[in-house]
DNA sequence: TATTGTTATACTCTATAACTATA
DNA sequence: TATAGTTATAGAGTATAACAATA
């Protein structure tokens, strides 16, 4: 690879971790006017449908045993409860009805606060889904 | 914003940060191949020009007291020096010729395990800055 | 007074291993 | 034996505060 090819590459790669710093900032930041941390609501936002914990963790790629202290805090707040599962080795998280009310404003900020849905026509986002779908393949 | 659209843009924010931690993990594993971690290796890259260390911080985004830490370490393995600047409060980090070579080598196995450069064309790769410029505004 | 590099320290995030209760 | 959740603990990575030397 010729060095200017090198160059575009390492700009282009900045850029990219640029973009996806502002946007994993901006998700703090608006979850925070909540009172949660960015994990704590990727999980309120996740349990639509009661889900285990154990689930939960492959869904935020995370060990399980982080999971616990996660569930401890949203149950201290009183957004989510441990409900048994038919396999009685499984405790499932579900919403509160307070934590139904709590994904649904969260659900409207973030939306309102995401630079990636704001910034770009219907075209661009379509544009730049088709390119990160063909660097993920 | 309707719920669709929100899908959208969650869907779109969810691949960018699977593009972004992938380029992430490739860089990681490139440079654990000659010993270094991700910082390490992004100090090698960035001494191209002697540079202080409060600037390096700075280029790092980390905190200056960090850097001590890393310089102390990158001169255990020989690879920079510490070397006074005009002003004496000022240690210019240098690479050394065993740096200057593994600079080299790091440059020439990231530029080739680099995802974002192999998997686009030159044309796919221009779209993407311009779109990816567009969020940075 | 302000700044550079340093040190000590603490906090967050995440992972590993051992434990229990089930299966 | 294997799995779900829990607990204790340890390792990165990063930040803050105080310090000595210098501006």
């Amino acid at each position: 690879m010729p060095p200017s090819r090198l160059e575009e590459s390492r700009a282009l790669s900045a850029r990219l971790f640029q973009v996806a710093e502002r946007a994993k900032a901006d998700f703090a930041d608006v979850v925070a006017e909540v009172g949660l941390t960015p994990l704590q609501a990727r999980t309120v936002l996740w349990l639509q449908e009661p889900s285990a914990m154990r689930s939960l963790a492959r869904h935020l790629a995370c060990d399980a045993s982080n999971v616990t202290g996660l569930a401890d805090r949203l149950e201290e707040l009183g957004m989510v409860e441990r409900t048994p599962g038919d396999d009685r080795r499984v405790k499932l998280l579900r919403l509160t009805p307070r934590g139904v009310k709590l994904r649904a404003d969260l659900a409207d900020r973030v939306a309102a606060g995401s630079t990636v849905t704001a910034k770009l026509t219907a075209a661009e986002r379509k544009q730049l889904a088709t390119l990160l779908d063909k660097l993920l393949a």
